[in-house]
DNA sequence: ACCTGAACACCGTTCAAGT
DNA sequence: ACCTGAACACCGTTCAAGT
């Protein structure tokens, strides 16, 4: 064995994050690391070398969901024919889709946005200044309710995809739940 | 040492119950079951002779706030001045108070809602009965939409119970998002 | 630099051996 | 009957030894 080059390590990264991706995919986000790092071919220790917490796997893994959330939500703040509660409405849709990729996901966002040591806190903190500025224009409108705070909202609606992903719920559960939790968060008009 | 009499295995049954208490309340439902039988002064297979699996101790821990919901369940049913769907909002408060009690019961619950095996699983399809008592009665005022299932409103509920319990989360929550949700689940009027 | 896997301290669960 | 704890097959995480 020779000795191991930039492209090998760059090569195991790309392996690790493909076998964490179908390890997710199939038993969460609690998935075994040992599991992953076994799929991947990989030792352990490589594992932990190039992420050295589970926080640090997953923000790799989300890094593309996280830039389109925040594109979608400078997307739809400009889009000038579209009601602000609306595009509240649009955007939580996309977030709780997004929050359900991975079982176990919606807690380890609520777990990141209280933690500012793990690795998923700045992504998290985006998410939810984009939420922030959502909420914000929507209530200005006067059709969303004034006394609710941005992490009240996050928390609703994570909590809504946590119960969708749990074992017996179907897959238009979500939609249904946040239309009716929409439906509480408006003001009659 | 003599051998066990029946009021010793009595002992052991509330000793485990005692520590699981303590445990589950400091660690959530997930607690080692190790930890429980060293905090009982048990051994291990003696934790797993009387409660074979994590959620048989549940239930036997559980058993009086069930108790507690079915009997909230028929007062509220029975009280003559109180609006239907406020009684459906009350109970779902307790409801949710109750599956507060741990962390990670809100998660046990709605797996053993679809786990007919479950130790813990009459318990909770009685609980989901009560919530279908009141809210047909509730559909039936034409106050609550009509094309809400049981289902929905104890996977809504839950999901709120869930994400006050995450690290962040503050002791309102719960009844704020509930109120905000009951909005949702309410026709003007 | 980077990789590996043994080592440590834990789990859940079972079951032969004890009284 | 009831209790015990060793045994088995796993974890997460670290770190000395290798290239």
């Amino acid at each position: 064995m020779t000795k191991p080059t930039q492209a090998d390590a760059r090569r195991n990264r790309d392996l690790l994050l493909a076998a964490a991706r179908e390890a997710f995919a199939e038993q969460g986000t609690e998935a075994s690391l040992r599991e992953v790092a076994r799929r991947a071919g990989v030792g352990i220790g490589t594992l932990y070398r190039h992420f050295p917490t589970r926080d640090a796997l997953l923000e790799a893994l989300l890094d593309s969901n996280f830039q389109h959330l925040r594109a979608r939500a400078a997307s739809l703040l400009a889009a000038p024919d579209l009601a602000p509660h609306e595009a509240l409405s649009a955007w939580l849709a996309e977030m709780t889709t997004g929050a359900r990729t991975y079982t176990g996901l919606p807690e380890s966002i609520m777990a990141a946005l209280a933690d500012e040591g793990s690795a998923l806190h700045e992504s998290c903190a985006a998410m939810r200044a984009s939420a922030g500025e959502l909420l914000v224009r929507a209530q200005n409108t006067g059709r969303v309710r004034s006394d609710v705070t941005v992490y009240e909202v996050i928390a609703l609606a994570l909590g809504l995809a946590w119960a969708a992903q749990q074992p017996g719920g179907t897959s238009d559960l979500v939609d249904r739940l946040l239309s009716t939790a929409m439906h509480g968060l408006t003001v009659a008009g």
